[in-house]
DNA sequence: CGGATATCAGTGTAACTGAAATAA
DNA sequence: CTTATTTCAGTTGCACTGATATCC
């Protein structure tokens, strides 16, 4: 069996090795790995991500948030109006400066947070899988080297 | 200098290490590396995926080049759209079966990829500056295990 | 008939741009 | 006056879905 082994997605011969290839295809599995775990709870990255860094580190303006989880503005916005919708964060207006809301995140964005972080947890491993575990180390060494530039 | 080594992207403290997050990181920078580099040649990835296994594999229909490139039916007409108005390719309906189109490079065509996979190689180079050369054949090849499945 | 093909219209996610109103 | 904040509207690249007309 599997005289030949078949890359997970087609392409041009001229990319099966290159790095940005390898990168794109191994994200898009990545990507879908969250998708559905993620998309199971009704929540996107820029949700988790901007729960977690409510939990990391507290409320904030809509401003601050973005910078924290490295959303833009404008993303944050959209991505505000569902999670209050939810009952996940509450939106004040900042007594101390008017132009700004505190986000906070509820005791129902907690819990959550909490489950997404298990789903997360599974995703890695399901991610790494092909790895062995000694391979799955290197690789977060290598990308982290990448990626701190 | 450099006592702490900050992250090219802010997000959630609890993502830090994780492998989804850093190949998202890893492949947004990869990304970036190709939107301005075939940006700056008026290409986008499709374009390029085409051109690619036009060259490989020879003339095909569009919903061959489609599973060769690994692209979509849907996406592949508006692609060869452009493609077609650059005069990169030709598009003439197919003798032996009236439903197909038979796509085929031109010359211009030939020559944009050429210059295209110049961009290509130095994009590889640039992405991979970080790590030593050993570094980067265990990268290629890890991610190369992880995509394979 | 069952399938394949080309095309069009639309959806979704992550990321970004620009402009406007408001307030520090 | 300049800067920061929130918000809205729009765009891009990649990937996918569904429908339709046509043809094998």
């Amino acid at each position: 069996m599997d005289a030949d082994h078949q890359p997970s997605a087609a392409g041009p011969q001229r990319l099966a090795g290159r790095p940005t290839w390898l990168l794109s295809r191994a994200a898009a599995r990545s990507a879908r790995l969250l998708a559905d775990g993620f998309g199971a709870a009704g929540v996107r990255g820029y949700d988790y991500r901007l729960l977690a860094v409510l939990d990391e580190r507290g409320p904030a303006s809509q401003a601050e948030l973005g910078r924290r989880a490295g959303i833009d503005r404008s993303d944050v916005v959209a991505a505000l109006n569902d999670l209050e919708a939810r009952g996940h964060v509450s939106r004040a207006p900042d007594p101390t400066d008017a132009r700004r809301n505190v986000v906070t995140l509820t005791a129902a964005g907690r819990r959550a947070l909490t489950a997404l972080d298990g789903v997360l947890d599974a995703i890695q491993v399901e991610l790494l899988a092909p790895l062995e575990p000694p391979e799955r180390d290197q690789l977060i060494a290598l990308l982290a080297k990448l990626v701190n530039v």
